[in-house]
RNA sequence: UGGGGCGUCGUCAAGCGGUAAGACACAGGAUUUUGGUUCCUGCAUUCGGAGGUUCGAAUCCUCCCGCCCCAGCCA
């Protein structure tokens, strides 16, 4: 069993022993329904795939149910575009709505009925006060709210008006619809929240046929009843709006009444999970679309290289409570690699070129060397590469003055191909106006070919390498944090600002070992000594292939001065 | 300021009156043809603070302090 299943199994948090809780009293007659309720108006991040977990991830252990339920009641901003993107990452996380996929927006007539019978029972009114005049009616903190001149209406007029509403006779902001409930409340939300506003815009799904469309309080609490539903999990900022939840759930509907639970939403530090501020960045072009694989939605992990598992295994770890918190990016990438080590098979590439010259090696002769896909897993085969006078190295594999403890190629020094010969430095040809170093003359001993040298002298470091005459050039995209900052959202002024310039460098022409030459796009590898990597879903062509860095292997050797 | 929440290691997070889990990060060390992996080891005498109850308190009580959310016809 992997560590994600395991974790996922044995988790534990405050909701699932509210539910153990209400299974021990039979509160829903053991039955345990939940729903994953976004607002199709933008790409799921890794918070809401925290709440996809969360909500999934309860029904499955419980032998319940989770909807997929997209809450689409303000059609400005809403989209197919944006449902089916939903749809897609959800199935891609590994979680199956079955067939209880279901919208707010099937649920207008039924919601219209509903507030209908509120006013019949003398506790809504068409409130005709402007936007402006709302306000000042609410009152602030401080103090209460007034009541509207309006509240009193009689219960034939209010239906008429509503009516009326919906009829398309009033232009936007004439009138809405509230729910009668204490103007006073020290709470806020319930001085007489609106229920429903007038809005003369297309819906991506009903069209025209609605002018007038039910508030988020009023609609969610009553598809969750519709549903079904018997635990409703949101997050932090709605604990405010329990109350009225359970209020106009009360009033409208006669058992199983849906309970609401809130849990802290998800930050990532050196990230943004503010769908306005995620949309901030594609559509001012900070990043190359929703997709972009810097961004934190579940399109750009995807597309990054990052798995569902770990994705899973993140939600997992994380853990589910009611404390605001800011988890360190690190725990992602940790989850990543970790999921990465196992399944990524290694291969050799070089990203900044240096050119190795084996002056030894007979020119135009070359060989094959069997090696490892994995080395601790012998199951995932081996492959061939091929070796031969001119190689690619890593520029930071060789120094001309090293510090310190460096391991690898320098004057006087040898080093260890990996999977290969020894060599050792001979000479070096820099280039005669900028003093770059262009190549570097090698030997190598025979005799090492297939293990440690036999006259026992140790050699530290080993260094990948590609063959030159055999290599594939590719584009190797490295990606960095999006931001310089730990929490940008939390910074003063304009959280662009705060953007890192360097979230992107792009490496071309980079140098791959041939069997390279089957590489699937999406499929991730590790590339030895430097990180995981994966053929670029979006840009990835067999005549000009593209990587991107997944994430880069844990680097415990820190160049000193 | 009224209301609603939350304060346990650098970051997440267990703990539910019996004497501070775990993860990430960090720091050492071992093994290693990846400075990877794996494996050891270390890392909160103390739980926002102060009082109190108790044989015993992170857990119960009181007061105080700090942070977050709410004044959209967004969700």
């Amino acid at each position: 069993m992997n560590t994600a299943q395991s974790n996922t199994a044995s988790q534990s948090d405050f909701i699932r022993e509210i539910i153990d809780d209400d299974l021990k009293t039979g509160k829903h007659e053991g039955r345990i329904a939940t729903r994953f309720p976004p607002e199709p108006n933008g790409y799921i991040h890794i918070g809401h795939a925290k709440s996809v977990c969360l909500n999934f991830g309860i029904a499955a252990r419980y032998g319940g149910t989770c909807n997929l339920r997209l809450d689409d009641t303000d059609p400005s901003g809403e989209s197919l575009e944006y449902v089916d993107s939903i749809k897609d990452n959800i199935h891609w996380l590994g979680f199956d709505w079955g067939d209880r996929l279901f919208f707010a927006s099937d649920y207008f007539e039924r919601l219209y009925q509903f507030a209908c019978e509120l006013i019949k029972m003398g506790k809504a009114y068409v409130c005709s006060l402007n936007a402006d005049e709302i306000r000042e009616y609410r009152g602030n903190f401080t103090e209460p709210g007034k009541e509207s001149p309006y509240r009193s209406r009689s219960i034939e007029e209010n239906l008429e008006l509503f009516t009326r509403m919906r009829a398309g006779e009033f232009e936007d902001g004439a009138h809405v619809l509230r729910a009668k409930i204490d103007m006073s409340s020290p709470n806020i939300v319930m001085r007489d929240p609106v229920i429903y506003r007038i809005k003369r815009e297309p819906h991506y799904r009903t069209g025209a046929k609605w002018v007038i469309y039910p508030m988020y309080d009023f609609a969610h609490c009553l598809s969750d009843a519709l549903e079904g539903i018997t635990h409703s999990i949101c997050t932090l900022e709605f604990e405010n709006n329990r109350p009225l939840y359970d209020w106009i759930v009360e009033q409208l509907i006669e058992s199983h009444r849906p309970q609401q639970i809130e849990f802290a939403r998800l930050n990532l530090s050196y990230t943004v999970l503010s769908k306005r501020m995620l949309i901030e960045l594609v559509e001012e072009g900070y990043v190359k679309g929703w997709d972009d694989p810097r961004m934190p939605t579940v399109a750009g992990m995807r597309r990054r290289g990052y798995t569902p598992r770990a994705i899973r295994n993140f939600c997992a770890v994380i853990g589910v409570a009611k404390n605001e918190n800011l988890v360190d990016i690190s725990v992602l990438e940790h989850c990543v690699r970790e999921d990465l080590n196992e399944t990524a098979p290694r291969a050799m590439a070089v990203l900044k070129p240096l050119r190795v010259v084996i002056d030894n090696y007979p020119e135009g002769k070359s060989e094959e060397f069997e090696c490892a896909n994995h080395p601790q897993k012998p199951e995932m085969g081996m492959r061939t590469v091929p070796f031969s006078r001119i190689l690619y190295i890593e520029q930071d594999d060789f120094q001309e003055n090293p510090p310190g403890k460096y391991k690898r190629l320098a004057p006087g020094q040898e080093v260890r191909l990996r999977n290969s010969y020894v060599i050792r430095y001979e000479s070096i040809v820099k280039d005669q106006k900028s003093g770059e170093i262009v190549e570097v003359h090698c030997t190598y001993d025979a005799e090492t070919r297939n293990g440690p040298p036999p006259d026992g002298r140790k050699i530290k470091g080993v260094i990948h390498w590609v063959s030159a005459a055999h290599a594939i050039p590719a584009e190797i995209r490295i990606y960095d944090r999006l931001f310089r900052v730990p929490d940008p959202a939390g910074e003063s002024g304009d959280f662009k600002d705060y953007l890192n310039p360097d979230s992107l460098e792009v490496l071309s022409p980079c140098y791959l070992e041939p069997s390279f030459k089957d590489a699937v796009p999406g499929n991730a590898y590790q590339f030895e000594r430097l990180g995981y990597f994966c053929a670029d879903s979006g840009d990835f062509l067999p005549d000009r292939p593209v990587f991107n860095r997944i994430v880069a292997l844990r680097e415990s050797w820190v160049k000193n001065s």
